[in-house]
DNA sequence: TACTACATCTCGCAT
DNA sequence: ATGCGAGGTGTAGTA
């Protein structure tokens, strides 16, 4: 495809709020939170109606480059190739393409209403807990859940058979250090607030990594083993489907 | 373009190590680390020669549903209109694509060699601040820099002029309470391995939030206002530029 | 492979 | 707007 060929319609597909996508040769510079330049290859760039822009390489699941909704595009001739010029105010950054060879383009309008539906958070996973204590342990009695507010993000809070207060820290994965001086410092703030001295902590996930455990020990935490909710629901039974034959 | 039309092409692009981009109507069911369920809607769908899936929605820049590299892919004909399946092994998931409508349909076999060079990451700030130490202070002495071994992962760190150890937490964005936590185990690691009593603590960010000043300030370390390289380096000067006009 | 921390993280929610 | 934490986080570096 011919460079003027390209920027015609790709002007045409910005100044109708289409989304366009095309498969080029390209050169790209960013500048903004890093400084970024990628050497000319073969790219996919996706150019959507909001202005986001999107350069992936061929292989990966991330994009190269990208510049969030928002920014302004300007699209050039230089040289007989085709040019693109994108930047943001609000994050103060800026992408520039080089577009060296345009190997196909398509354009269209697009109508998508629809948003995902997502189960199995760490708030499904909280929510849970909070619904079936015997998962901690039996003496655990719940009081609260996603505290946001007055003890910080706490993920669940109750009391043990002593009444003495337990905060729960969830994960849906392996939890790490982070996990553990995030208890930590909740655990240390209810003390203060309430002005306690025995206040419990639990890790609820369903593995915990040595260096952790070690930090959870130290400190006279606890690790308990909590399976997130909905994992692998449709996914185990499309697998015993298929061993069925 | 008919779903016949496009499930030949859509299987001859997998087979010839291509990648794909189509527009399509479409409605998604993803299993695995989580259940999720997008209704129907028109949308911009990637397949790379590394069998990645991308789909997008007509706005914003994270793609809504996924397959990372390396997944199996299955296109097949269900009630006269294509239907995708996809399963990753390792990560024990699966991603369902029900096409109504094939807007349209690019295929191309892409080249790129190349990979993204970067600057300004918070290496890089490390590295500034240990052959610049009088960003933190005229009487820091580095030792060295991105010790990934014997005390863990710590950014920098040296003596004060009385010669006790001094560790720096770089943050390139405002350092929040994790990186406070994070500074903290750091420093109590070095204690306990070393034995010693005084180990100095400083968080080196271009800011600091109310809440994690608060325990740095309660943990007795320091904050040092220092500004990440490379940030806007371009991006000022073509704004110059632009200001010339 | 598991562990650890960065990321042009992005996003949502509360203050 | 900023602060704060989750994410189907992803990715790189290392033991």
């Amino acid at each position: 495809m011919q460079s003027d060929d390209f920027i015609q319609k790709a002007k045409k597909s910005l100044s109708s709020n289409e989304c366009m996508a095309f498969f080029c040769s390209c050169e790209i510079k960013y500048s903004g939170r890093a400084e970024a330049h990628l050497p000319t290859g073969d790219r996919i760039i996706i150019i959507k109606s909001d202005n986001t822009i999107l350069v992936h390489q061929p292989n990966g699941s991330v994009p190269v480059n990208y510049m969030k909704e928002g920014s302004s595009i300007e699209i050039d001739n230089k040289d007989n190739h085709a040019f693109i010029k994108s930047y943001n105010q609000k994050h103060k950054d800026s992408l520039q393409i080089e577009i060296y060879l345009i190997h196909n383009f398509i354009s269209q309008r697009l109508e998508d209403g629809q948003k995902i539906h997502l189960e199995g958070s760490e708030k499904d996973m909280s929510d849970m807990i909070y619904d079936n204590p015997s998962l901690i342990s039996k003496d655990f009695k719940p009081l609260a859940r996603e505290e946001h507010t007055k003890y910080g993000f706490i993920d669940v809070f109750g009391y043990n058979k002593k009444g003495e207060l337990v905060v729960i820290e969830c994960k849906r994965y392996t939890a790490g250090p982070d996990a553990v001086t995030q208890l930590r410092r909740y655990v240390e703030k209810i003390k203060s607030l309430r002005g306690l001295k025995t206040v419990h902590g639990i890790i609820a996930a369903p593995k915990i990594s040595p260096n952790a455990l070690k930090m959870l020990d130290d400190w006279g935490f606890k690790f308990v083993s909590v399976n997130p909710p909905k994992r692998l629901e449709t996914y185990k039974k499309s697998q015993m489907g298929l061993n069925d034959f």
